[in-house]
RNA sequence: GGCCCGAUGGCGGAGUGGUUACGUAGAGGACUGCAAAUCCUCGCACGCCGGUUCGAUUCCGGCUCGGGCCUCCA
């Protein structure tokens, strides 16, 4: 597994088979996902069933945070005029829904920050005692010159963090590196009382103390986007690593590449974006969404076209039709092997592509989260059979009479309405285009 | 400006110091009333310039191009 601290591939050994700790930094409940958004959860699911499999069903703990608290909630509960729950109850409906239809599997635990809040007060607190956090004008501030090995994640000294200078110094910071754990709410504004007056967690320190009391000190993987090694992780790494006695916070950094539109990366700011509803919605199957994503290395960009969707159908068409609708059988090594290098998804897929038996190919597809469903299912799912069926035996009457005319009028007439004719020796079969 | 990635065929993409996967799209053939599906066959790539080497797509250096982070961001 490919470990961001490092910069390289490390074997991955657990601290404790009986119980693997991985941390995912999980949605900021303020909008619909993006099929960027979606990149991090397709790609620990994965990781997480091939955990499960070598390690044993119950070995792994997963949790993803949900963060309920955020000034984007709050802009957005005021501009729709309702509680800032209303809006986050909402998007993580909508997440869950979107994450499911990708075959996400619901993480074990999925802690939510406004439920937390007594934590990271306590985190706080602790920080402040030990010096490494300090309160000004109702704000609490970590010191980041309190901690000698800041910035070891993501390779920056604190000079050429100011040097960026696009950071707008506040006058309260005793560093212009130094960021907030705890802020001052308005009394119109979502809050909580706290030693500091009443406010709300800075966001990162919303993932330390989740982490810390749902999985420990130190868990074994901590994953996430590109985009969070800074500042978001090196500042949990300075924050749980002060509290807890420099305990590493993560042994392994996994970090997944973005999904890019165009040249550029797709995100909600530069409006560039798809969502998997809207995929959804135009007829596209969760699984081709999935397979999609998983078509390139975890770690690489990925362009997101029509054409790379119109690919991943047509694979798992023919995954599906050698499938067949087999029982689950034994797994291929081939797969389990890419998989188990650094997570090779495209490599693995490829091994997919060469499996002869049904019953090895349903198994092993499911490690990536794929085959899921029949291929009656696939194929042929929501269609009214009846009515094609009744078209079939019309067109079989006229080919008897070998009218082909109208038994060609018939398919064409199928074809336009989504419905595949295929004449084989045992009779003629149907399928969605 | 600082730090960090990447560059493989029409597209996606793996991998390797020497014979360059696989998929998808395309071409030809078999099959078919015609198709579709399937099977067979085929074509097409390792950004540029140097270096190391018997030999580099693979290692090293430079260059060009692209991207990311430095601000919320998966």
């Amino acid at each position: 597994l490919h470990d961001t601290m490092a910069r390289e591939k490390r074997l991955f050994v657990p601290l404790n088979r009986q119980r693997i700790t991985m941390y995912v930094c999980g949605p900021t409940v303020y909008g619909r996902a993006h099929i960027g958004n979606a990149r991090p959860p397709v790609v620990f699911d994965t990781l997480a069933r091939l955990i499960r499999h070598q390690f044993g069903d119950h070995s792994l703990v997963y949790a993803r945070n949900v963060t309920d608290v955020d000034d984007k909630i709050i802009a957005s509960a005021r501009d729709e005029g309702v509680d800032p729950s209303v809006i986050t109850e909402r998007y993580e409906q909508n997440y869950l829904e979107d994450m499911r239809a990708l075959g996400v599997r619901d993480p074990d635990i999925a802690p939510h920050a406004t439920r937390e809040i007594a934590g990271m007060v306590t985190m706080i607190e602790r920080l402040v005692g030990l010096g490494h956090a300090y309160e000004a004008q109702g704000h609490v501030l970590f010191s980041v010159t309190s901690d000698r090995s800041y910035g070891q994640l993501s390779r920056r000294d604190r000079d050429s963090m100011i040097a960026g200078a696009r950071v707008e110094i506040a006058p309260y910071k005793r560093d212009p590196a130094d960021f907030v754990l705890w802020k001052p709410s308005e009394p119109e504004v979502i809050g909580w009382d706290s030693p500091w007056g009443r406010g709300r967690p800075g966001w990162h320190v919303e993932c330390s103390a989740m982490i810390e009391r749902h999985l420990g000190e130190t868990i074994d993987i901590h994953g996430g986007g590109l985009d969070l090694v800074f500042p978001h992780h090196e500042n949990e790494i300075a924050q749980s690593r002060c509290a807890h006695a420099r305990a590493p916070l993560a042994r392994f950094w996994v970090h997944n590449g973005f999904v890019d539109m165009g040249a550029e990366k797709m995100s909600k700011s530069l409006g560039n974006v798809i969502t998997p509803a809207e995929l959804l919605a135009q007829g596209h199957h969760g699984e081709t969404l999935r397979l999609a994503l998983l078509s390139a290395h975890y770690r690489s960009p990925l362009p997101w076209t029509e054409s790379l969707v119109t690919q991943a159908k047509a694979i798992l068409d023919g995954l599906y039709r050698r499938a067949s609708d087999a029982d689950s059988g034994p797994l291929d090594p081939g797969v389990i092997e890419a998989l188990g290098d650094d997570l090779n998804t495209p490599l693995a897929l490829s091994r997919l592509s060469a499996i002869e038996d049904p019953a090895t190919l349903k198994a092993s597809a499911a490690l990536l989260g794929l085959l899921q469903g029949t291929a009656s299912d696939w194929f042929q799912g929501g269609s009214d059979a009846a009515a094609v069926e009744q078209r079939i035996a019309e067109r079989a009457e006229a080919k008897k009479n070998r009218d082909f005319a109208a038994a060609d009028r018939i398919r064409d007439e199928l074809k336009a309405a989504g419905i595949v004719l295929e004449d084989g020796p045992a009779g003629t079969t149907w399928r969605k285009e």
